[in-house]
DNA sequence: CGGGATTTTGATTCCAATCAAGTCCGGTGG
DNA sequence: CCACCGGACTTGATTGGAATCAAAATCCCG
């Protein structure tokens, strides 16, 4: 079902280090002791495996990674997509809930967690910033949730295609990291229904596919409407 | 579409006050100044709306509350329901992002959240118990997500009662606080689905329904089979 | 009891899943 | 360069499950 290359994880630990905020803010280097090491993967490689444990967190620097959860009979359900500045696999417990997995290549900052608790406690801006991106995942999840409780099929995928756009450098035309299936198991789809409802907000005119990873919205208002 | 019965609100500021965590936690009154008020709010009451300013969050003490977003056509999405314990409300952004609304009668305590921000920085205790509530319910929510990518509805039911009967006294017979109207939309299913799938069960023997909010659970292993 | 809301049950329709071919595209080797 | 291969994507035909429409039954509360 998912092709999994798995070729030779390039686990180069450059030495090269950041702190937790330092991969998207424009702070001067900060006094902090360095926490992070940076790590690539490869498209489709593991990041972690749901059950593993948790000992590190990460940010993505580069590409998209995908969270997701495998179920017994074979279905896949994505969590969420995370792009550059998104911080993924902070757990509560001591074992990861989800997988992670790179999407496209990329490049992820690791933070050991060991200490966290405990620093935390010490240090009142490294606890609010955790509990930023605990918020925001919370929000992100929330409405994932949205989404899925959307019953129709262009809800979803129009919801979808305008987080996305969101995200996107260009609100317009947006380049899709993902594949059909990555989608589908995103939105509780079939691959086949992600494709159909694609294809038909093409003939209405609302979007144009000048590839199939490639989407220009042509019509934004109407696509609004759709998401309901 | 929602009885609203917005009888004269009991708004009784009793005086009476609690710090964050003693609401079911044993600890000894802690030196922290009283930070909530307990308020009483009616069956089918709003607690908040969607929109509002997001001075307050609140923890549960009594009674089931339910949080919630209403869609443009009506349709109402239910994205958790908290039980004593639980907090909900606690926002990133200045307003809040979905509605709460008493399931039950119920009484919660509310904490100003203004200098919350400010204050946990100066107490990594306070931050800590923040950053857990968040955490909780993040999981919370990505276990939502979960339970609405499953695509029938047989598994949606059968995971929203595995999911109450763990919150229950007794794991073998749980008092539903909720009507059909709101298992429905929490789960992203009609009222007759969820009742259809709900006799469905009874007849394969795996539940027993004594009265529509009273389900006795049959057959545990089969349950949970059920929810994959 | 009585009456309204809630829940269940029934009949039908419709949307998305499934099953089944195709098409397109990027990469590889002849 | 082109033929071919394999994976990703699209499209078509059919089925199946949940929504919808409609009505009966039950519960609860005064």
């Amino acid at each position: 079902m998912m092709k999994t290359q798995i070729s030779s994880s390039h686990r180069a630990n450059l030495g090269e280090r950041a702190i937790l905020a330092e991969a998207h803010s424009r702070k001067p280097a900060a006094p902090q002791p360095p926490m992070g090491a940076v790590h690539p993967f490869t498209q489709d490689h593991e990041i972690f495996a749901e059950g593993a444990s948790a000992d590190y967190f990460y940010k993505v620097v580069a590409g998209v990674v995908r969270t997701c959860k495998f179920l017994a009979d074979g279905r896949r359900q994505i969590d969420a997509f995370h792009i550059p500045g998104d911080v993924f696999g902070l757990e509560a417990a001591a074992e990861y809930r989800l997988s992670a997995e790179a999407v496209t290549d990329c490049t992820v900052i690791a933070f050991r967690k060991g200490k966290l608790n405990t620093l935390a406690v010490h240090d009142g801006n490294l606890s609010q910033e955790l509990l930023n991106f605990a918020m925001h995942s919370l929000i992100r999840a929330q409405e994932h949730s949205l989404l899925l409780g959307r019953r129709s099929a262009v809800e979803k995928v129009a919801g979808f295609l305008l987080d996305w756009a969101e995200k996107s450098a260009s609100h317009s035309t947006l380049s899709l990291a993902m594949t059909r299936q990555d989608i589908a198991d995103y939105l509780g789809l079939t691959i086949e229904t992600v494709s159909r409802t694609l294809s038909q907000l093409e003939r209405d005119a609302v979007i144009e596919l000048p590839s199939a990873r490639q989407i220009r919205v042509r019509n934004l208002e109407t696509l609004e409407d759709l998401a309901a």
